[in-house]
DNA sequence: TCGATTGTCTAGCGGTGCTAGGATCGAATC
DNA sequence: GATTCGATCCTAGCACCGCTAGACAATCGA
C-alpha cells in the first residue's frame, strides 16, 4: 500500500512541477511561448506526460488560473486587513488588485484573458474564483451605499479594475497616472 | 498611366476584400478560425497574396481593429447626439459603447484584446483609435467634475466599460444585471 | 520466475504562419 | 504582330503547433 502512496506522492509533485514550469515559462516569454514540447522539456520528461495530468493545454492554463486566484484572494486579503477604516481598506483593495496584476501578468491572462476552461458567475464555479470574489467582495460591500446590491456593487467595481489592469498593461492607457485614476475611481464609486 | 490606376484600384478592392473577409470569418467563427489558408480560401486567391498586402495575420486584425474603431466612433456620436441632456448622453454612449461590443466582438477583440500591432497612447497612435477615444471625451468631458482632468475621467470611465463589456462576454459577469451596472456606473462616476 | 499491468517514450498526424522559387500572363517595345 | 521582360500569382515546402497511437521497458502480483 505504501508504494502505491509514494507513487501517488510523486505523481501529484509532478503535477505540481508542470503547474509551476507552465507559470514560470508564460512569465518569462508569454503565453505563446509555453507550448507542449517546452514545457515538457523543462520538466524533463516527454511530451504525452502532461497528457496523463491534464486533457490537453487549456486544463494547464486553468491550474495556472486556479493557482492564481487562490493567491489573489490571499493578497487582497492581507492588503484590506492591514488598513483601518472603509476608503483606506478600499484603496488598498484597489492598489493591491492592480499590483497584483502587473506583477503577475501571465497569471492575471490565465485567470481572465485565457481561455482555461473554468466555469464562471455559475454554480459550479471552481472555489478558489468565489473566494477571490469573496476577497472584494467582503471589502466592497460595506461601501456599496444605500438600497445597493453588494454583489452587483462589487461586480461593476471589479469590472473597473480589470479593465484598469488590462488597458494599461496593453499600454493602453498611460501608465504614469495609474495612481490618479485609482484615487478617483474610489472617490467616485465608494460611498464613504 | 490608366492601365496602372485600374491595377491599383483592384489591389485596393482586394485588400479590402480581404479585410471584409477576415472580419465575416472571425464574426462568423472566432478569431482562431481564421487561419491563412481558410482566409485565402474564402478570397479565391492562394495564401502569399495575404502576404503581398499584409506583412502577416497580425497586420490583417490591425486592419480589422481600424475600421472597427471607425465604426464605433460614429457608433458613438450618432447615440450622443440623439441624446439631451448630459445624463441622457452619458447613459446613451454606455449603452452605445456596451452594445457594439457586443454586436461586434470579433471586431472589438481586435482592437482591445489581440495584437494587431498598433500603437496606443503614443503620439503615433492611428488616427481611428484617437478618434474613437475623441468621441468618447467630447460627452465624458463634460461631466468629469470639477478639478478632474477630462481625459484622466474619460480614461477611467472607458476602462470600466471596457471591463464590464469583456467580463460580460466572457461569461465572468451574469449578463441580466447589464443594465442596472450601466446605471449604478453612470450614476456614480458622472458628476450630473 | 513468469505473466500482467503500469508507465514512458518514439514517431507521426493534421494543422498553423510564413516564404522561396518557378510558372504564367500582360504590357511595352521592336 | 512577334518578342521581350517585369509584375503577379501559385505550388510546394519549412519549422512549428497540439495531440495521440503503438512500441517498449520497468515494475508488480502470483
Amino acid at each position: 500500500m505504501s508504494v502505491q502512496e509514494r507513487k501517488e506522492r510523486e505523481r501529484a509533485g509532478r503535477e505540481r512541477l508542470i503547474v509551476a514550469t507552465a507559470r514560470e515559462l508564460a512569465e518569462q516569454q508569454g503565453w505563446d511561448a509555453v507550448t507542449t514540447r517546452r514545457l515538457a522539456e523543462r520538466i524533463e520528461y516527454s511530451q504525452p506526460v502532461l497528457y496523463s495530468h491534464f486533457r490537453g493545454k487549456r486544463e494547464i492554463i486553468g491550474a495556472v488560473a486556479l493557482e492564481g486566484a487562490t493567491e489573489m484572494a490571499t493578497t487582497l486579503r492581507a492588503a484590506t486587513s492591514a488598513a483601518d477604516g472603509p476608503r483606506t481598506r478600499v484603496t488598498a483593495l484597489a492598489r493591491a488588485y492592480l499590483g497584483f496584476a502587473e506583477r503577475n501578468p501571465a497569471v492575471y491572462d490565465a485567470m481572465f484573458q485565457l481561455d482555461g476552461g473554468l466555469a464562471f458567475a455559475d454554480e459550479d464555479t471552481p472555489e478558489p474564483l468565489k473566494d477571490a470574489f469573496g476577497a472584494l467582495l467582503e471589502t466592497l460591500g460595506e461601501v456599496a451605499g444605500d438600497g445597493v446590491h453588494p454583489g452587483l456593487f462589487t461586480e461593476l467595481f471589479w469590472a473597473a479594475l480589470h479593465g484598469l489592469a488590462t488597458l494599461t498593461r496593453a499600454g493602453r492607457l498611460p501608465s504614469g497616472d495609474a495612481e490618479r485614476r485609482v484615487e478617483l475611481l474610489v472617490d467616485r464609486l465608494a460611498m464613504l
